[in-house]
DNA sequence: TTCCAGGCTC
DNA sequence: GAGCCCGGAA
C-alpha cells in the first residue's frame, strides 16, 4: 500500500468519516449554494468565522443567489463582515452571482449538473475559474462538495503536510499534487471529499503554522526517520 | 513571486 | 500588536 492509501486509512480511522461540507443552514443541510458561499468566504479565513457570516446572512433572510445579487454591495459586506476582508468578499459573491445568472439562468444546480463526469467536471472548472475570487480550490471545492465531482482540492494544509512528510516534489503545481492525490486514492468523489476534509482536520490539530504538534497526530508513524521536515530557524517542534 | 485584505486570536 | 486564516490577482 502506498503512503498516501496509509496516511488515508490511518487519518479515517482515527477521526473517522468528516461527513463534510460542514452545514450550517436553519435545517442542518448545506444546499450547492451554501457550500459555494461557505467556499468563497473560507478563503484566507478561519471557517469559525465563515459560520458567523453565513448565520448573519440567514439573519438577514439574504442567503439566496437572487438576494446576495441583488444586495447592494456594502450591505453585504457588512454582514460578512466577520470572514476576512469584506470588501474582497462581497465583490466575490456576486460576481459568483452575476456567473451563475448569466451562464446558468441562475440555478447553482445548473452548473453542476453532470459534474459526477470528469470531462463535464472539466469544462465547468474552466468556467468557474473565469469568475473574478474563483481560484483553483475554490472552484474544486465547489464541485467536489457540491456537485460530486471527482476532483481533488489542494490547499495550504496539504502542502504543509507533504512537505514535513517528505512527500513532495517542491514547488509542485496545484494540479500536479491533485493528480498526485488522485492517483494514490480510489477514483471516487467520495474519497476525494473524505481525504480533503481529513487532511484539513489534522492540519488544524497538529500540522499547525508555523510549528507542527507532532504529539497524538495519526500520520506521526509516517514521518520520516528524523522527525518533520522543516525549513527554517523559526519552525522547530514543540 | 509578490502583494493584497481585514477580522480574529493570543 | 503580530501573525494566523481551508487564496486570488497582478
Amino acid at each position: 500500500m502506498s503512503t498516501i492509501r496509509r496516511a488515508y486509512r490511518q487519518l479515517h480511522d482515527a477521526y473517522g468519516p468528516q461527513g463534510w461540507w460542514p452545514a450550517a443552514t436553519r435545517d442542518g443541510v448545506a444546499d450547492a449554494w451554501e457550500i459555494a458561499v461557505g467556499a468563497v468566504l473560507v478563503q484566507h479565513t478561519s471557517w469559525k468565522n465563515v459560520l458567523r457570516a453565513i448565520a448573519s446572512l440567514e439573519q438577514a433572510d439574504a442567503t439566496s443567489v437572487a438576494a446576495i445579487g441583488a444586495m447592494e454591495r456594502d450591505r453585504l459586506a457588512a454582514l460578512i463582515r466577520s470572514a476576512g476582508p469584506p470588501r474582497v468578499k462581497a465583490e466575490r459573491l456576486q460576481a459568483l452571482t452575476a456567473f451563475l445568472v448569466e451562464e446558468f439562468n441562475g440555478s447553482i444546480d445548473s452548473l453542476l449538473e453532470g459534474v459526477e463526469d470528469r470531462r463535464v467536471a472539466q469544462r465547468r472548472r474552466t468556467q468557474l475559474l473565469g469568475v473574478r475570487g474563483v481560484g483553483p480550490e475554490t472552484a474544486d471545492a465547489i464541485l467536489l462538495y457540491a456537485g460530486g465531482a471527482p476532483l481533488f482540492v489542494v490547499d495550504a494544509y496539504k502542502r504543509r503536510v507533504m512537505r514535513r512528510h517528505g512527500w513532495d516534489d517542491a514547488g509542485a503545481k496545484y494540479d500536479e499534487v491533485a493528480t498526485f492525490w488522485r492517483r494514490r486514492l480510489p477514483a471516487d468523489a467520495a474519497v476525494y471529499a473524505e481525504a480533503h476534509a481529513l487532511l484539513v482536520r489534522v492540519g488544524v490539530e497538529h500540522c499547525r503554522s508555523p510549528r507542527p504538534r507532532c504529539e497524538g497526530c495519526p500520520l506521526q508513524s509516517l514521518l520520516p526517520p528524523g522527525g518533520p521536515l522543516l525549513e527554517g530557524v523559526a519552525e522547530k517542534t514543540e
